[in-house]
RNA sequence: GGGCAAUUAGCUCAGCUGGUUAGAGCGCCACAUUGACAUUGUGGAGGUCACAAGUUCGAAUCUUGUAUUGCCCACCA
């Protein structure tokens, strides 16, 4: 016999351990002719913990692929890992420097001793996630395991890196750059935060003009002023102008420039340019073809053509610039407390420092990529798989924030001055280039030191993944040899689903839309283009927050709900329902305590549940594994019936619902189903009057509709109702509606039932009727009478009822409580407890109720319209309502009538 | 500055294409409790669905505007 409360600690381990040795994970062990399905996990960063992001999607998905199982798919989960090139990076790099006291890891060990370190430490996390993975249950197919510094994920990788090349679609360029001087490395757009800070705004003359900046320090190389060509006040300036201007370091020759991307209204509307320091002057410099003399170096210092200041931190010199310009009587004005937004760099908190840099780009707009017929640009290609329903993205509204980004992407820098990570595969040798897979021949060669952004590779994942390693290895098999010789690609690209955070929906949902399409066009692997998308369907989940409302941060302890935690306190099961049960897909939730253990609550009826129906078949010698038939409906009882009939109802519910990836709404109703119509009314119901075959039908059906939210405790029950050579829960088929089960005849009477219950039960609870004592009741309906008299003894059970008196005659009633369903009247007998004000007061309370109503009611049938325009039937509906509610009105009114 | 969303009970949230007297969980109040379950049961209190106008026979739901909040993108010399 199972124990008082379900213990998932005690049995969640051993159950993932048997399913995972027995390969129901593969999609080998699935119907040969089943449809493939396939989720690409999004593989976490391979720098440590699972959290409460990782634990999400976990769940999502889990119940995804097992949904997709259970109905006969072939599913396939490819579970990994990714390197995360600069979080990993940094993440050993501190740990070196923290705990062996080496300030500068990368020149003390070299880059093939940091990188071997670094490994180390990847291979070491690696093994954490995957028990953490294990932990929540997650099915999915280990041996298919992939990482993406795999050689074949490398190779990949190299293939499509060159390819672009060749095509021109990568190139090699100047850019400007977000330079993080204390990293030394470049940042992606993405990876620069914005802080907004008060610093003085100086304004200084100029030659003719007044100009004003908040970064004295990189003006010295100015030699330009630009203003709107519309501007008035600078009319007799003409474009190309020239005059001197004293200046800093003396008298520079300055020249004018028009251009519309100054803003007339701001600060004196005339401003220099310093094209090698920032992002727009830079562009205003490419467009009118004037120079870009570099003033600041790389470590944030400045250059010669600083002069005096050569040499000095930026930091330290502005306040000495300041001093000299004010001293030549330059200093115009300045404006203490301005505010502004100042780029910092994510990863290591230093000021952004925009720089002229080489670096290698992704093209997004040349028209390179083979799609329907023409040659289509990676934007126009991204947008119309979204736009054209290929990718279908869940929920829509991220559909028009895709499209608003992809409007202004511009190309991508995809090169990196970190060491951790692919390496560019390219080669330079006195000014020649060389890129391909294979280092080139010949000696003087030396490669590119950087390395690419970690999102280039990951953006493959859904297809390298399923490339045969074994083909891979072969140096001699060209990439489109390769796809060939790998028969999963084949098979299960495009996957079904992805499944992530819309946080990443940029970073990495579009760049893989991005990467794969142009892989799989240009390769003429997939005759039809929507044969060459990642994915069919996006799924986005949203931000997990505190109660608050607040990020949970790393910084602030206090606010982390460690998953594993959790799991250890609550179970696996109730996490997940606790993450998914009420969550909107791509609205940020909420997570706390009370509400994981308000799910373990959940788990545990349903194990009592469980348990309660496995008591009843011991008492009668009867072994619910044996159980396989159901008998006849007309020999069933009417609990018995209408059971059925509403399960047969949830299955179609829940089908539908998680066909339609409407996870929260399917485990709501799963939730309360088992809770307030099965435990709280069928099981009471079938006390005393079991029917056992009936008992264990619709247990066996619940836990097969529950295993993809909560697999443990289902399979774990499973294994007490059905005989232990049968197929495990997890490889069960999802349940078939009958509909010779249906019965909503009996269902509705049963509610009928339930609802004179409830009413007597609330009709003692309003008189105070002592519990435990009984009472005389008298039932009187036209209607139910037949069927309320064969539920005499449910009803004298559940209610305490002494003396139960069924008749279809109006009775005369004294000194009792009454009710009045429709067609029905209850009167509850309190000789000896009666309490007229009590009962006076519950009437005339019900009255004033009831007579709203029916206002409510008659002025909606007397309007003209409602009753022409609106659907007959709810007209025909509102009009029985009505009727029905009057007559229960007089029966309240005659009532009231005889206490008087 | 551009874009996207949200506002429903004390708290956290459901409420699908407009249609019974707006729901759940937690919390609160009262009562119960030896046999599935105190990780429980029964009953209850608590809401002008942010505000205003409009469309409609009918609006939490559709339209417009206002207010508040949140997020994303861009970033201003």
């Amino acid at each position: 016999m199972l124990d008082k409360a379900y213990d998932p600690k005690a049995t969640e381990d051993a159950i993932y351990a048997s399913w995972e040795k027995s390969g129901a994970f593969k999609p080998e062990s699935c119907p040969k002719d089943g449809e493939p399905f396939t989720i690409s996990m999004p593989p976490p960063n391979a720098t440590g913990q699972l959290h409460l992001g990782h634990a999400v999607m976990l769940a999502l998905e889990d119940i995804f692929i097992r949904f997709a199982r259970m109905n006969g798919k072939r599913a396939l989960w490819v579970p990994g890992t990714d390197h995360a090139s600069i979080a990993t990076e940094s993440v050993v790099i501190r740990k070196i420097q923290k705990e062996e006291k080496v300030t500068d890891p990368r020149k003390t060990l070299g880059r093939e001793g940091l990188l071997k370190r670094i490994h180390e430490f990847v291979e070491d996390s690696r093994g954490t996630i995957r028990g953490q993975v294990r932990k929540m249950g997650s099915s999915c197919d280990w041996e298919r395991e992939r990482y993406t510094m795999d050689p074949t994920l490398a190779r990949t990788t190299y293939e499509i890196f060159t390819d672009m090349y060749n095509k021109g679609v990568i190139y090699r360029g100047h850019r400007m750059v977000n330079w993080d001087p204390k990293l030394q490395t470049t940042l992606a757009d993405d990876e620069v935060v914005y802080e907004e800070k008060t610093e003085p705004f100086y304004t200084f003359r100029y030659g003719p003009f007044e100009i004003s900046t908040s970064r004295p320090e990189t003006k010295f190389g100015d030699k330009y002023v630009v203003m709107h060509p519309d501007d008035k006040r600078y009319k007799k300036y003409k474009h190309g102008d020239t005059f001197d201007a004293e200046w800093i370091n003396g008298s520079v020759r300055a020249t004018v420039i028009k251009d519309t991307s100054v803003d007339p209204e701001f600060g004196t509307g005339v401003m220099t340019i310093t094209p090698s320091h920032d992002h727009i002057d830079f562009e205003i410099a490419e467009r009118h073809g004037l120079e870009k003399e570099q003033v600041i170096d790389f470590s944030g210092a400045l250059l010669k053509v600083a002069g005096e200041f050569a040499g000095m931190k930026i930091d330290v010199a502005r306040p000495l610039i300041v001093e000299k310009l004010e001293k030549k009587g330059l200093l115009v004005s300045v404006k203490k407390d301005y505010q502004h937004n100042v780029a910092i760099s994510s990863r290591g908190g230093g000021i952004v420092e925009p720089q002229i840099k080489e670096q290698w780009f992704v093209d997004v707009n040349r028209e390179a990529v083979p799609w329907k017929g023409s040659k289509q640009s990676l934007k126009a290609v991204m947008q119309d798989t979204v736009r054209s329903g290929m990718i279908k993205i869940i929920p829509a509204q991220f559909e028009k924030i895709y499209f608003n980004w992809i409007d202004n992407l511009r190309d991508w820098c995809v090169s990196r001055q970190i060491w951790w990570g692919h390496r560019i595969p390219a080669w330079y040798r006195n000014g020649e280039t060389y890129v391909g897979v294979q280092p080139p021949e010949g000696d003087g060669w030396e490669q590119d030191s950087d390395t690419l952004d970690t999102w280039f590779g990951v953006a493959q994942w859904t297809w390298s993944t399923l490339i045969d390693p074994k083909a891979a290895a072969d140096p001699s098999l060209s990439l489109r040899q390769i796809f060939e010789k790998s028969p999963h690609l084949k098979t299960f690209h495009p996957t079904t689903v992805m499944e992530t955070g819309y946080d990443i929906l940029f970073f990495w949902v579009a760049r893989m839309i991005l990467m794969t399409t142009y892989s799989l066009s240009v390769l003429a692997w997939g005759k039809d283009e929507s044969e060459r998308i990642p994915f069919k369907t996006v799924y986005l989940h949203g931000l997990i927050r505190t109660r608050d409302g607040k990020k949970m941060s790393k910084s602030h302890p206090e606010t982390m709900i460690d998953p594993l935690d959790m799991i250890s306190k609550y179970g696996a099961d109730a996490l997940r329902l606790s993450m998914i049960v009420g969550q909107a897909p791509g609205a940020d939730s909420r997570l706390y305590e009370e509400k994981i253990a308000g799910y373990r609550n959940f788990i545990n009826k349903l194990w009592n549940a469980s348990r309660f129906v496995l008591m009843q078949c011991e008492q009668v010698g009867i072994d619910p594994k044996t159980i396989d038939k159901l008998p006849e409906n007309a020999s069933l009882s009417l609990a018995d019936r209408a059971v059925l009939h509403a399960s047969e109802c949830l299955i179609e519910d829940i089908t539908k619902g998680l066909r339609s990836y409407n996870l929260s709404g399917a485990g709501d109703k799963l939730y309360s189903f088992v809770w307030d119509y099965f435990c709280d009314w069928y099981l009471e119901l079938s006390k005393g009057t079991a029917n056992h075959a009936v008992l264990v039908h619709v247990l066996r059906r619940i836990l097969k509709l529950l295993h993809p939210y909560c697999p443990f405790v289902t399979e774990q029950l499973w294994g007490q109702v059905k005989k232990t050579a049968d197929r495990a829960l997890i490889s069960e088929t999802w349940p078939a509606v009958h509909e010779k089960r249906k019965d909503p005849k009996a269902f509705m009477d049963l509610q009928v039932l339930i609802d004179v219950i409830s009413s007597i039960r609330k009709l003692r609870n309003d008189h105070n009727v002592e519990p435990g004592k009984e009472i005389t009741v008298t039932i009187v309906g036209k209607k139910f009478c037949e069927l309320l008299e064969s539920q005499e003894a449910h009803i004298r059970r559940m209610c305490k009822v002494g003396s139960l008196t069924f008749t279809t005659d109006s009775v005369k009633v004294e000194n009792a409580a009454s009710a009045f369903l429709s067609d029905i009247e209850i009167h509850l007998s309190l000789a000896g407890l009666f309490d007229a004000g009590k009962l006076k007061e519950s009437l005339l309370r019900e009255q004033a109720e009831l007579t709203k109503y029916v206002s409510g009611l008659q002025g909606k049938l007397s309007n003209k319209s409602f009753v022409d325009k609106a659907p007959k039937e709810l007209v025909d509906e509102q009009k029985t309502k009505l009727a029905e509610t009057e007559e229960k009105l007089k029966k309240i009114e005659e009532r009231l009538k005889q206490i008087d």
